[in-house]
RNA sequence: GGGCGGCUAGCUCAGCUGGUUAGAGCACCUCGUUUACACCGAGGGGGUCGGGGGUUCGAAUCCCUCGCCGCCCA
């Protein structure tokens, strides 16, 4: 027998390590099988499971369970990335806390293997989170991707596109995090609005002919300015464009020159050019040939092109003292506030700077192409659709993707310096000798270049990295491309799109077929969840609570498309009720020799009850499996619920139980043996979304009555295969019936406050002959379940009978002596009125030429039927209330 | 400034290609210890589907427009 509820904490840790052992997590070995594979998005090694994560990857676990029990050879490759930036930050951090020396004291070398020291320790953490999900990743497949063959993966990719010339060394402006000193792409550039000023500086003419007034929020560029810009046709401007202001401070002459980029309309109309420290500038520089003078060093501290009473200042000290001297000077023409847009670093938070650097590029603009065609074409597909929009845009603007950091953490740049600086990109080093010892006649000395590799560029290469290339390993050629990607939309630029580019570039195929984008989850208010906030909702706590089948329900069941989830604890203890339905619902059928009966096949049952609920169970298995191959994850959850609470539960099993306690025993034997099958094909169905409960559930019915013919774990069992030949529309129409009978029988009884002691009659006055007989049929299990002494056929209501209509089916209850005639009266009015509603607006649609003439044939017929049906039940419901009137 | 998404019951959301009396869960009210389940059962109240136009015989659903709210890009 069962306990009296699930207890997760003691099976989910129990089934886990049992499926693992099985071998279940991997896919099969059948050669036969359909591959299915899906690659997850390889968490932080620093990282720790948040909702986000328990989305997403419940939302996996959903789709690689069901391909599974669907026959197909499911793989889902779990693994982590190594998180450049991140992870170095992590273990710094960690050493200055221990008072250990920063990096740079301790070496490159000595410090790399600390992070390694570190990972070995931390590193598991979210993986062992994801377990206690219930993720059936294969972890026999398990990748990093500072892994060996992911590293040498890596080295070729940036060798070829060295070769191939998308790939190269360039000296421009980058995104500059001074506090990591690092370069960032773009895309780890944070726009945040911020209060500032605009600083109005005269610049005197060089001929002392007067001034120039030049608008800046970041003054201490000023050190750098090599010109001032105005526009071609400002006529303000017009005599001065070629002549030359002095710089103040720096005591240096620049020129004044005509560029569209100087807006007459902002400030004075003239601007100050400083292209080491500006994007804009850096352009203008460029069209104009002036030099670039870089002010800062790595740190954003002023360096030595500046004066020297500068040189050493951290750049907001340096803006101070810049504008103090200019108001000493009686050159500060004006302080304005302003609102105004500063960039960021997403890790650092601190102001990025626009800087100086050599660095690598890849021509992201090349490799875009057909990553974008193959969207386009359709041979990957995104779900839902209009995230494609968000793709092309940013693919079709793309700019050249620097991929070089100054970290130590990460795939060192396979590349080599020769003395005079001649750079050898090979694979390995022995190559690079090999070369350099060509070129130059004899061995020389060579430096590594000191950078790594953007932690994307090795990502980008996951979905078939992971699977053994470049070597034509078995698994790359089963498995790739792989078949879903389940991401969030906030990684479609630094992820989705990378791993498009170099998939396609590399394997001459796209990395997968179809891109799920899930939704962010939010707090209960819609806020995005943040530790700064302090709305974070921890996942394991909430599987500490409720059970990881609980939260994987509610996520499952929220994941509607392209929207956030506003994740609130009432409904993940709503679903932990749902699993506890269920389990209740399979507790009764083991308490009523529910047992699997030898060859049952649900085509063949008799009574009108079993074959409805067979149909009602297929309808359900065709609309989970539908809604799940198309990921409509919250639909099948939703049916789900549906199906067991409502109408298994709260119908099905209630109605069963006459049935199971009656004296037939055919039919009882026949309702037994339905309701095993119907709990089997329920418990698969659920598996995918709840997979503990349902696979505890299998094991303690597995000796129930016939054996199943597949005795290993629920999750690798036969997905349910139900046509809709299962489906009987007569007993559809019967049982329809019946539960109508009873609902409306049982709002009568409530409303009229008939005690629930009271055993009336249920007194059927006028129906058809087939409803009649479906009835009298039922008699027993409506007096059951409407709390009724026996069900009989009169010719006329008696006297002070309350009368009801369902489906044409005139009913009623003898209960005068209980009731109150007011209530009564206002029960029949209420009805009448509502049914005075229904025909008015029927009848004005019937009334309608237009209506009926346009309108299709089966709509009108079906808006006839209505009318007559709410005439019919009106006219009696009328008369009844007429004879109370008269009585009362 | 451009793009995207949202606005349906007190709250969170369903409602897909236009025809339902606009649904569910939670919350609320009433009743209930009927041997699966009080993490339960039965019943009930509650919505002019953000505003305004339009298309149509018919619009929560399609089109236009406005208004908020959120996100992304500049």
């Amino acid at each position: 027998m069962l306990d009296k509820t699930f207890d997760p904490k003691t099976a989910e840790p129990r089934l886990y390590a049992a499926w693992e052992a099985s071998g279940a997590f991997a896919p099969t070995d059948d050669p036969a099988a359909e591959p299915f594979s899906i690659v997850i998005p390889p968490p932080n090694v620093t990282g720790s499971l948040h909702i986000g994560h328990a989305l997403n990857n419940t939302l996996q676990d959903v789709l690689i369970r069901f391909e599974r029990m669907r026959g197909k050879a499911a793989l889902w490759l779990p693994g982590t990335d190594h998180a450049g930036i991140a992870t170095q930050m992590v273990v710094e951090r960690q050493l200055a806390a221990q008072g250990n020396q920063s990096r740079r004291d301790l070496g490159r070398e000595d410090f790399v293997a600390k992070v390694w020291e570190w990972k070995a320790q931390s590193g598991g953490t979210i993986v062992n989170q994801l377990k206690r999900l219930g993720a059936s990743c294969d972890w026999s497949r398990e990748r990093f991707t500072l892994d060996e063959g992911l590293s040498a993966a890596v080295r070729k990719v940036f060798v070829q596109l060295y070769k191939e010339k998308l790939l190269y060394r360039d000296k421009r402006l980058v995104n500059w995090d001074p506090h990591f000193q690092t370069a960032i792409s773009d895309l780890e550039v944070e726009q945040r609005e911020v209060e500032g000023h605009f600083w109005h500086f005269a610049y005197p003419l060089e001929d002392g002919s007067g001034e120039i007034v030049v608008a800046t929020t970041r003054p201490e560029t000023m050190l750098g300015d090599v010109a001032v810009a105005v526009h071609p046709t400002d006529e303000r401007y017009q005599h001065l464009i070629g002549k030359c202001v002095r710089l103040p401070i720096v005591n240096r002459p620049v020129p004044i020159v005509a560029d569209e980029y100087a807006d007459p309309e902002k400030g004075s109309g003239a601007v100050k050019i400083t292209p080491a420290h500006d994007f804009n500038d850096f352009a203008v520089g460029k069209r104009h040939n002036l030099p670039l003078i870089s002010v800062f060093d790595d740190f954003a501290k002023i360096n030595d092109n500046a004066p020297p009473e500068y040189r050493g200042l951290d750049r907001f000290e340096a803006r101070k003292k810049v504008v103090e001297t200019f108001e000493a000077l009686g050159l500060l023409r004006g302080i304005e506030k302003t609102r105004h847009v500063v960039p960021h670093g997403d890790r650092s938070g601190v102001v990025v700077e626009p800087y100086l650097t050599d660095q690598w590029y890849v021509a992201a603009d090349v490799l875009a192409q057909p990553a974008i065609k193959a969207v386009e074409e359709g041979a990957t597909v995104f779900v839902p659709r209009h995230w494609e929009k968000t793709y092309f845009e940013w693919m079709r603007n793309i700019q050249p993707w620097c991929v070089s950091r100054q970290l130590w953490w990460g795939h060192r740049i396979p590349a080599w310096y020769g003395p005079d600086g001649k750079v050898f990109v090979e694979e390995t080093e022995d190559e690079a000798r090999r070369q350099a010892r060509e070129l130059y006649g004899r061995d020389v000395d060579l430096r590594q270049d000191e950078d790594v590799l953007d932690t994307w560029f090795s990502s980008g290469l996951w979905p078939f990295s992971t699977l053994g290339w470049p070597e034509k390993t078995d698994d790359l050629r089963r498995f790739y491309p792989t078949h879903t990607l389940v991401t969030g939309f906030d990684i479609i630029f630094f992820w989705v799109a990378r791993m498009m580019m170099q998939g396609i570039h590399f394997t001459g195929e796209v990395p997968f077929k179809r891109v799920f984008i899930n939704a962010l989850v939010r707090d209960a208010s819609g806020a995005k969840m943040s530790k700064s906030k302090g709305n974070v909702m921890d996942p394991l706590e909430l599987v500490d609570e409720f059970g990881a089948d609980a939260l994987r329900f509610t996520l499952t069941a929220m994941s509607g498309q392209a929207r956030d989830i506003k994740l609130a604890k009432p409904r993940i203890e709503g679903y932990r009720n749902f699993g506890t339905k269920l389990w209740n619902a399979t507790r009764f059928c083991q308490m009523n020799g529910c047992a699997r009966a030898e060859g049952f096949d649900p085509a063949a049952v008799k009574a009108p009850l079993n074959r409805w609920i067979v149909g009602e169970t297929a309808r359900t298995a065709q609309a989970v499996t539908a809604a799940l191959a198309d990921c409509g994850f919250d639909e099948a959850a939703n049916q789900l619920y549906r199906f067991i609470w409502n109408r298994f539960c709260d119908w099905y099993v209630e109605l069963a139980k006459p049935l199971l306690n009656g004296a037939d025993a055919a039919a009882k034997a026949e309702t037994q043996a339905t309701t095993a099958w119907v709990l089997d094909v329920v418990l698969k169905l659920l598996h995918p979304v709840m997979p503990y409960i349902t696979e505890e559930l299998w094991a303690q019915t597995a000796d129930l009555g016939a054996p199943r013919g597949h005795d290993g774990f629920l999750m690798t069992a036969r997905w349910p295969d139900l046509g809709p030949e299962l489906i009987d529309p007569a007993a559809d129409a019967e049982i329809g019936l019946i539960i109508e009978a009873i609902s409306e029988g049982r709002s009568v009884r409530a409303e009229l406050n008939v005690p629930n002691s009271a055993r009336p009659s249920l007194l059927i006055v006028e129906a058809g002959e087939a409803q009649r007989r479906v009835l009298d049929a039922a008699a027993p299990l409506i007096a059951q379940l409407l709390r009724v002494a026996e069900v009989k056929s009169v010719d006329a209501a008696p006297e002070g009978s309350i009368p009801y209509v369902v489906e044409g089916v005139t009913l009623a209850l003898p209960v005068a002596e209980f009731i109150d005639l007011a209530a009564e009266r206002a029960r029949l009015a209420k009805e009448v009125a509502g049914l005075a509603a229904d025909i008015d607006r029927t009848a004005k649609k019937l009334g309608n030429p237009d209506f009926v003439a346009r309108a299709p044939e089966e709509v009108v017929e079906e808006n006839r039927e209505r009318l007559a049906d709410a005439e019919a039940a009106k006219a009696k419901l009328e008369s009844a209330l007429a004879r109370l009137t008269a009585a009362g």
